[in-house]
DNA sequence: GCAAGGTC
């Protein structure tokens, strides 16, 4: 019988599969490691005919590159010459195991088959799979299954139907690997030797790490961009109009169309045309039915964002607890970019499963007697796993705290999404007074449903309008002319930066909180608990002011600590971010060096991206970019050396100025 | 003593 070797991304996917293709397979230990398993069955593939098979798996990347010897010693090179110095491949220390299984197997199969996530990542990972199985059994042949979620009749389409590994996508993630190791450990040796002896430390017997990333660095430059904004911030004053009518004993504020203005003068004419118009006319009397919309389905950066908003968590913590809920079995997979659930996933099955809960069962139940919804559907989809839900139920009692407030926010997004959206109604009044347009807006929630189960969104009905007619005209209970100001933002928030990141690309879902963490590890930004913290379930954005004001803010913070030392952080509400000396000092120094783009910045990150892209598509190759890209870094490099005394002295300006004080 | 990406 022909001999098939599968191999699968992670363990997780290994079972699922291994179990629709052979039934209840066969799961073979393997020495050495707990978490891999071989499952061994028999299965009818159609290109090969009945075949014996035995179904394992890897865990991420196996292979590992690194400098070589020569290059590996901080003193052995000058920092630069890491971008040429020559790179070696080689199993990684904790994946050998992983690594031997699959050449032990190798040898008994003529085909190998691989199964890993189909996006580029996986793409270079089944590369690597290849390599290592190759090398074993040379004369295997190689295939790929093509598969997006692991739904049975999915999983067995794909098994028919083989393809090819995308050499374009794997060589696209091989550039950015080289990308990321050249630039980050030069950049990293570099302004750790020129600049860790200006940094204060505590006891540590070596200098503090300055480390450079091209995500730890955009990621930095959001909090110090913010951060600069803060500071610099004018106030701004503003004149407004407010005006009030009393009828059928409600009292009624009707808001400024223009909202408010700069200009003093400008409004005190336009005030004392109000007050000679003395009465108003209601020329828009409107009732509609209006909804607010259930959520989407639950994707990693959504459940990031959602968690520091109102879990009290930290996205890292997040994701510690997703994952171990995922590992448990209770949730499904939680990294994952797909907002939308295949039409063939059955539902309603899950929501079930919720209906024994004390808290949230009888809306499950309710779900189950025909008030079940399909959900929405976003506009992505990675193509490997679907929105993150509930797989099973589980009893508060099993879960610690942590636990339980991802599992029941996970629980309450996913019977959200299988509901019905809000239904209220809006009534809209406007009036001319003055020739100046006023309204009112008013809302009645006429049917919560999905709010019922969802404490994270909020909507409330208003006070009740009185009814009044189109034509119909008044005197104004009350008409003044107000006065205020703009306001400063606030520090950027953890769910804001994740907003950020997600939107220039910096990082994946999986890796973004790691980069948070990373720049608060090496002290470049401090963590604290935002004053006031965010109830349970709170609003979105807190309604401050945003004046013209707030858009300015240029550059160059005056004065100079930053941030205080206590960087506590962690109990009561969002975490918000502010640069120490060290960061500020950090980005401001690269602005300085006056690059086209400094590194601080999220373009050349984005610009990877492209560029990614563009191998992908067979419109460029590896080397090019790799090349290009070296060649262009290395001008930013050598320019930061020669220009080492600008981050020099920012790092005066800011580290050491603020120590003496 | 470097990065970012995968996952256990």
């Amino acid at each position: 019988m022909t001999r098939v070797l599968c191999v699968a991304e992670k363990p997780s996917i290994a079972k699922a599969v291994a179990n629709h293709l052979g039934g209840q397979a066969r799961a073979e230990a393997v020495r050495g490691i707990t978490w891999v398993k071989n499952y061994k069955f028999d299965f009818r593939f159609n290109p090969w005919g009945q075949c014996s098979v035995t179904f394992t798996c890897v865990a991420g990347h196996i292979v590992a590159q690194d400098f070589n010897e020569r290059f590996k010693k901080w003193h052995s090179c000058q920092p630069v010459a890491l971008f040429d110095a020559p790179i070696e491949s080689k199993i990684a220390e904790d994946k050998k195991v992983v690594a031997s299984n699959i050449e032990a197997q190798a040898r008994y199969a003529s085909i190998l088959f691989i199964w890993t996530d189909c996006d580029r990542e996986g793409e270079h990972i089944g590369t690597e799979i290849r390599d290592i199985a190759l090398k074993a059994n040379p004369n295997m042949q190689v295939w790929r299954a093509r598969f997006s979620n692991i739904e049975r009749a999915h999983v067995i389409a794909a098994s028919q139907n083989p393809i090819r590994l995308d050499e374009a996508q794997a060589q696209a993630v091989s550039a950015r690997i080289e990308l990321d190791l050249r630039l980050g450990a030069a950049f990293t040796r570099m302004q750790t030797l020129a600049l860790q002896h200006m940094i204060p430390q505590q006891g540590e017997e070596r200098g503090k790490l300055i480390s450079y990333g091209s995500c730890q660095f955009p990621t930095l430059g959001f909090v110090v961009d913010r951060y600069l904004r803060v500071r610099n911030f004018v106030p701004e004053p503003f004149w407004l109009i407010k005006v009030a009518h009393t009828k059928d004993e409600i009292d009624v504020k009707f808001n400024w169309r223009r909202g408010h203005l700069f200009d003093r003068m400008a409004v005190i004419i336009i005030f004392e045309r109000c007050l000679l118009a003395k009465s108003a006319k209601v020329v828009k009397m409107a009732k509609k039915p209006t909804k607010k919309w259930k959520p989407l389905p639950l994707t990693t950066v959504e459940l990031q964002k959602m968690g520091s908003r109102f879990l009290r968590l930290t996205s890292q913590d997040v994701m510690k607890v997703a994952e171990d809920l995922y590992t448990k079995g209770w949730i499904s997979y939680p990294r994952t970019e797909t907002d939308q659930f295949d039409r063939g996933m059955d539902l309603q099955t899950l929501v079930g499963r919720q209906t024994q809960d004390g808290r949230w069962g009888p809306f499950a139940q309710n779900l189950m007697n025909g008030g079940f919804q399909q959900p929405r559907s976003g506009r992505n989809n990675d193509k490997a796993h679907p929105p993150i839900h509930p797989v099973n139920y589980v009893a508060p009692t099993q879960l610690n705290d942590r636990e339980r407030t991802v599992y029941e926010f996970v629980v309450r997004r996913f019977l959200a999404c299988c509901s019905e959206d809000a239904v209220g109604e809006a009534t809209d009044i406007e009036i001319d007074y003055g020739s100046e347009i006023f309204h009112a807006h008013g809302l009645t929630v006429i049917a919560r449903n999905y709010l019922d189960v969802y404490p994270y969104d909020k909507w409330e009905s208003s006070q009740v309008l009185p009814q009044y007619t189109v034509g119909e005209t008044f005197e104004p209970t009350e008409a003044n002319m107000l006065d205020g100001q703009t306001t400063a933002p606030g520090y950027l928030t953890e769910p804001e930066l994740i907003s950020l990141m997600d939107a220039n690309g910096i990082g994946t879902d999986a890796t973004m909180a790691e980069h948070i963490a990373k720049i608060k590890e090496r002290e470049y930004v401090i963590a604290r608990s935002k004053a006031g913290g965010t109830s349970a379930a709170a609003g979105g954005g807190s309604g401050r002011g945003r004046g013209r004001g707030g858009a300015r803010g240029g550059r160059g913070g005056r004065g100079g600590a930053v941030a205080g030392q206590n960087g506590g952080g962690g109990t009561g509400g969002v975490q918000e971010f502010i640069p120490t000396t060290l960061g500020v000092a950090l980005i401001e120094g690269y602005d300085n060096v006056g690059f086209e783009t400094s590194l601080s910045k999220p373009f050349l990150r984005k610009e990877m991206e492209v560029q990614m892209k563009a191998i992908c598509e067979g419109r460029t190759t590896r080397n090019d970019v790799v090349q290009q890209n070296l060649e262009q870094y290395r001008a930013v490099f050598n320019r930061t050396v020669q220009q080492i005394n600008v981050l020099k002295s920012a790092i005066n300006k800011y580290v050491v100025n603020a120590n003496q004080r």
